[in-house]
DNA sequence: TTAAATGTTTAAAT
DNA sequence: CATTTAAACATTTA
C-alpha cells in the first residue's frame, strides 16, 4: 500500500522496536524477491532505520544495509514473541490483508528474518515487491534511488512549480512521477488535485500560478494527513489492532465513486482511467 | 467471466 | 524527441 506515508508508518512503528535486534537466521522462500546474499546479515543487529520515497531502508551492523520496496502488496510483519501464532504480539505495516492476523508464515511470505526476541516476515501477494542486501554504501547508490526526484517536503513551492511545468502530460500523471518528485501515488495524487480544485487532467504546464501553489499545499497537506494517521488500509484489521492506518477514513475522493463531494457542493465523485490508474474527481470543482 | 487493485518498467504507437 | 497507450509482472477479490 505503499505510497510515502504508508513506507514512513512503517518506519517509525516497527523502527521503534527493531532497532537494536539481531539477525539470527534468514529464509528466502522466493528467490525472484532478493538480490543479494541474506545470510550476510545473521549475527548483525538493525542499527536504524531510514526512508527514501517509497522505499524503507534498513541499516545494519558491518556498513549492511536492507531495502525494501513493498510495490502493490508488500507488508512487513513483526511477531513479536516468535511463535509466528497469534496478532496480539504483531507489529504490521503495508498492504492489509487477512495475513495481519493469519499464521505466519502464509503462502505470501517471501521473506523470514529470525531475529533474538521474534521473527520479521516480508510478505507479497503479487511479488512485484523486492528486498535487496548490500553495503550501505552500494544501496545509496542503487540506480532506483539515484534516479528519484526529491520529496515534496524537500522542495518549495517554487520548484515545485518549476519541476511541474516542465511537462505536458497530464498533471496526476506528473504527480506521480518519481523522477520528478517521489513519494506520491495513485491515492494521495486524486486527493492532492480535489484540493487544490484541479482537475487530473489537465496538462501540466497549463495551470495558473496560484493552482501550483495549491497543488504544493495539496500535496503536503495530504502527505502529511497520510503520517498523521498512520497511514491508509482498506481493512480494518489494523484498526482493531490499534496499529495505525486510519488515512483511508480521511480520502477525499479515491475510493468515493457515486459519492457526494466533500465540499458540499452537490458534485458526484465521478471515477474514470487516466494512464492506467483509478482517478476520480468532483466535476463541480475541478474542472 | 471480467475488471480492478495504494507500483514500476518496457515496448509500441502516435 | 515527447507523449500516450498498452502490456507485463502474479495474485486475489468483487
Amino acid at each position: 500500500m505503499p505510497e510515502l506515508p504508508e513506507i514512513e508508518t512503517v518506519k517509525l512503528q516497527l523502527g521503534r522496536v527493531l532497532v537494536g535486534r539481531r539477525f539470527t537466521g534468514v529464509e528466502e522462500r522466493s528467490k525472484k524477491t532478493v538480490q543479494g546474499h541474506l545470510d550476510g546479515l545473521v549475527g548483525k543487529k538493525v542499527t536504524g532505520m531510514r526512508r527514501k520515497a517509497k522505499v524503507l531502508l534498513v541499516d545494519v551492523e558491518g556498513d549492511l544495509t536492507l531495502a525494501f520496496h513493498f510495490k502493490m502488496t508488500g507488508q512487513l510483519i513483526l511477531d513479536q514473541d516468535g511463535d509466528g501464532k497469534t496478532w496480539r504480539d504483531r507489529i504490521v505495516g503495508g498492504h492489509p490483508t487477512e495475513d495481519y492476523e493469519n499464521p505466519m508464515p502464509s503462502k505470501h511470505t517471501r521473506v523470514i528474518f529470525k531475529l533474538d526476541r521474534g521473527t520479521l516476515y516480508f510478505n507479497d501477494q503479487r511479488m512485484f515487491g523486492w528486498v535487496i542486501i548490500d553495503s550501505t554504501l552500494n544501496i545509496e547508490h542503487l540506480a532506483f534511488l539515484k534516479k528519484l526526484g526529491p520529496e515534496p517536503f524537500d522542495i518549495d513551492e517554487k520548484e515545485f512549480t518549476r519541476r511541474m511545468a516542465k511537462s505536458k502530460k497530464p498533471i496526476k500523471l506528473v504527480l506521480m512521477d518519481q523522477e520528478v518528485i517521489s513519494g506520491v501515488g495513485n491515492i494521495y495524487a486524486n486527493d492532492a488535485c480535489w484540493e487544490a480544485k484541479v482537475n487530473p487532467r489537465r496538462a501540466a504546464n497549463t495551470l495558473t500560478a496560484k493552482q501550483y501553489a495549491d497543488l504544493y499545499k495539496g500535496v503536503i497537506e495530504v502527505l502529511n494527513e497520510g503520517i498523521k494517521y498512520g497511514g491508509a488500509s482498506y481493512s480494518d484489521y489494523v484498526n482493531a489492532h490499534g496499529l495505525g492506518g486510519h488515512y483511508q477514513e480521511h480520502f477525499r475522493t479515491y475510493g468515493r465513486e457515486g459519492e457526494e463531494c466533500l465540499r458540499g457542493d452537490g458534485g458526484i465523485i465521478h471515477k474514470f482511467d487516466l494512464g492506467g490508474r483509478g482517478t476520480y474527481v468532483c466535476p463541480r470543482c475541478q474542472e
